[in-house]
DNA sequence: TTTGACCTGTGAGTTGCTCACAGGTTTTAG
DNA sequence: CTAAAACCTGTGAGCAACTCACAGGTCAAA
């Protein structure tokens, strides 16, 4: 398979597959006539594993390391469970930071409604913005 | 005020204060003796009111499309409810995406429990991750 | 006067791609 | 048979919003 057929065999960019070739997830061989990128079976497995661990929310560098781990016949699924519960947690973590954002924004545009709008007078830029209750909002940071 | 006491009364890191000077957003006058950045009571409305916009999710470009209107004696309000409220149905959507994401991941933990772990034997990198549905998850893509 | 804490601008690193470029190869249409 | 289109190659830059590192200048206190 050359990049674009096995790209299309997995539904993902051609770049994404030349990417991930370059960051060493997946090892082609290479056709001696003109060196064009070999990719097997095995490859397409690894890409799919790897476009579904992305999925999943793990990074390169994670995703790397359990396909090493498979390449040396260790078992890597223990590591998979452990990472994948961190994740999960950090997903609920996201979800409650997101819920908590938009019961602000809710909040906060209700209110505006009844607010004019105003032209700044060098006091106030923006007092629909400038309104928003700072403390409430420290608590949700984007990471 | 400097770098450093404009970044702490404002609560963020001093080279963010550069970066945002950098990025115009500031325009601090100098101090003529050492050349360093002085920044007066106007520049830490602007940092207090960007930093604020941030946590509501706007973008540097969107903040620095705001203060200049209000530079301007525009009044930038009716531009913030629009870029606000959709800014709002993006919150939304990413919580439904995180949360379909959520009940995926617990369902599949609670299948793997009864999964053995299984060395990699050629076929299988990691069943876990193999096993996760891939046309459910298809849905749920980061953007 | 020397140490330490600050200031300056610039450039690189982060993450996971995506795109652009310049040049080589292969396929297809005329 | 040839010319154009579509592919391949590697490398390098761009995205967003910072954060950090570096090398050199400035200023306060001991």
């Amino acid at each position: 398979m050359k990049v674009k057929e096995i790209a299309q065999a997995a539904g993902v960019n051609p770049d994404t597959v030349r990417f991930y070739t370059r960051e060493g997830l997946l090892s082609p061989a290479r056709n001696p006539d003109n060196n064009y990128q070999q990719y097997d079976a095995d490859d397409l497995r690894r890409l799919r594993f790897a476009r579904k661990a992305r999925q999943l929310g793990f990074s390169l560098p994670e995703i790397r390391a359990i396909l090493d781990q498979a390449d040396d016949h260790h078992s890597p699924c223990p590591m998979v469970r452990e990472v994948f519960e961190q994740r999960l947690a950090e997903v609920e973590r996201e979800i409650a930071e997101l819920q908590q954002l938009r019961e602000r924004m809710t909040t906060a545009l209700s209110a505006w409604r009844e607010m004019p709008d105003g032209t700044p007078d060098g006091h106030t830029i923006c007092r629909l913005i400038e309104h928003w209750d700072e403390t409430a909002a420290a608590t949700c940071h984007e990471e």
